[in-house]
DNA sequence: ATTAATCTTTAGAATTCCTTAAGAATTAAT
DNA sequence: ATTAATTCTTAAGGAATTCTAAAGATTAAT
């Protein structure tokens, strides 16, 4: 799971990042209103943390931006500002939640996975895929009721493809899921093949078929 | 299920009743120790919500009354301060959970579905878990009728793990859940190790399997 | 004030996983 | 069919995480 997080207080923002990361988010930060914008029109984040108060600009105009470029994204308002006004106005405008500085980052925490499980990224806490499902809270893959284990990259990897299942991935679009952006991912998906070699050798040992289908020269499909 | 909210801010006693209210709770409100005191010593309530600062009375003293008359309504501190020594004589005075202010409605509720959840587990005060009991009045864990003796920092990191069975839980969560909300420690987690290889030798010494799964990189989980 | 119990810190060992790399296999284009 | 590009497979080195035990701090009890 990919979370923007736009918040001009520095400390903060590592504060929240930190957090995020130790609960195996993958962060990627914006401290003014013009990255923000950038990183928005660029990829896609599964949640934004939009903090409106922003030195350049208000963070209430970034969310026409995200409704046309992020049309899938969860969003998340922060203000220090406890005005009811604001609330209304970011939840018209299409955020999921609204919360009020200070706060605790488990409330936070909290609060995204309701995002996601509203958003039925998260499921009712058990996904399936024909013979094979997924328990998001034990963290659990089985094959035909067969359990098989797989490591943080690959189910995260595997969740990617289940959200988007039926969808051609291409390799950047998984790259830059799985990955910070700083990776260099230009000329080397090596890690990619690994893991999905992994993930496919797993899944066939317990049983199940391959869904996951190679589109040569385009990127990789999970498909009933 | 009925709760009784005592709280000298009539603005956030209202707001919590209100917000509870619209959860299906019935809700009595008190606003000083006296009334609290009456309340509790006349009827009973399924939670009790209870700010310890309150303009005529050390609500800390108001436990008592409460362990007398109330005794198996689930209780809920709620303080302004963040001071961990009123964590702990609230918690070793009974209380079910530990709340700072300022915090937000629903984390609050979340905590009273905990505390609801945790009440009906006991039923008896005793829990299982495959051979191992878990007394809760006494505080005592066994395994095959054999007694061991955790410290309290032991007991309660076993507990949130039997409360939370089957489910992964971060590194950060049981920080979190275990000591003071402390974001500067997001860095080192030894004495979750320490602890956590406590609990395992002590349940592994008297003939317990070791039924916490460390998830590489995701946490832990107490599982079947 | 002294002792005992508990909690935290430390440091090195052990484990697990991610990435790299290199050769093999597959696919698409000519 | 040949070639070039892409993808697959495997194994090993190195990085990161976790474990363990023991010493150092706290805290509680007498």
């Amino acid at each position: 799971m990919k979370i923007l997080i736009i918040e001009d207080e520095i400390e903060l923002l590592i504060a929240i990042s930190n957090y995020l990361i130790k609960e195996n988010y993958i962060c990627e930060l914006a401290d003014n209103f013009k990255k923000a914008e950038e990183k928005i029109s660029i990829y896609e984040y599964d949640i934004i943390l939009l903090d409106i108060t922003l030195p350049d600009g208000n963070g209430l105009e970034l969310i026409k931006t995200i409704k046309i470029n992020n049309i899938n994204s969860g969003l998340i308002i922060i203000s220090a500002k406890n005005s009811l006004d604001d609330k209304i106005s970011g939840l018209d405008l299409g955020a999921d939640d609204y919360m009020t500085k200070p706060f605790q980052l488990s409330e936070l925490n909290s609060r995204i996975k309701a995002v996601l499980r509203r958003r039925q990224f998260d499921g009712n806490n058990i996904m399936k895929f024909n013979e094979i499902s997924i328990d998001t809270d034990s963290k659990t893959v089985s094959v035909s009721g067969q359990e098989i284990t797989f490591t943080k990259k690959e189910y995260d990897m595997f969740m990617y493809f289940l959200i988007n299942k039926n969808r051609v991935l291409t390799k950047e679009a998984i790259a830059e899921h799985l990955w910070q952006d700083n990776i260099d991912l230009a000329d080397n998906y090596d890690f990619i093949y690994t893991h999905l070699n992994n993930i496919r050798k797993k899944i066939k040992t317990a049983g199940g078929r391959d869904y996951i289908k190679t589109i040569y020269g385009m990127g990789y499909k999970l498909s009933e």
